[in-house]
DNA sequence: ACAATTCATAAGTATTGACTTATATTTCAT
DNA sequence: ATGAAATATAAGTCAATACTTATGAATTGT
């Protein structure tokens, strides 16, 4: 049987969580650092760093020090294993009205 | 704080699964009954059905009776919401020399 | 009618996972 | 040097989940 990578096992089971989703979603509007995503979320501290963690194991963030904040970025390649996987099921979008057009419209502003 | 849709949460819950990632990709390769599936898989019939109801609720895949068996096929629809969520982030590939010609030249073959 | 086939559901279990509080580590300010 | 600030890690808890076996329900063939 054949199965998936083991990058693209860590990036959907990072992004399958809602708060982990929102954490990436915070960054992907920004460059932030642990305390300030603390500040946004109704979570602890530790809660945040776990998830960041899980997102960087992914791939899917960059965590860059700076005195005693860490700041946390998005990673652009760390979508690859998900937009790879989409792809593979274009047949689908093709075959059935799902126009091509329709997402390169979203993707090509 | 902005939440993703209920969709959105089923669709990227029921694909952080490998198992259940592995069926929709069998189911992506045709359509398939029940016991197919659970002939494919190391896994409890009951369990391929559990996985096969995950998918339905997620919009993933439809289900039509024949007689005993009940074929499942994929809903081509139902990669919407993730579709939707990573064009969100084109940004990301086009200012990081990731550029949208990578994306297109698997999407369109 | 009866038995076999196919699938779904129920119930139980064991693991994973998302949080918490507590604490250690690093860095900066005074 | 001492203390405050920022983060990571450890340890524990509770809920979600991915399986199992057992059983029920629907369909078909004889």
């Amino acid at each position: 049987m054949q199965h998936g990578s083991v990058a693209e096992d860590k990036v959907f089971q990072a992004l399958a969580d809602p708060s982990r989703r929102a954490i990436f979603e915070s960054l992907a509007r920004g460059e932030a650092a642990v305390k300030d995503l603390t500040v946004r979320f109704d979570i602890s501290q530790p809660a945040v760093s776990q998830h960041l963690a899980t997102l960087k194991e992914a791939g899917l963030v960059n965590a860059r020090r700076e005195g005693r904040c860490v700041y946390y970025r998005v990673e652009p390649r760390g979508l690859k294993p998900l937009i790879d996987w989409i792809a593979h099921y274009r047949l689908f979008w093709t075959e059935h009205a799902h126009r091509l057009e329709q997402l390169l419209e979203k993707m090509d502003p």
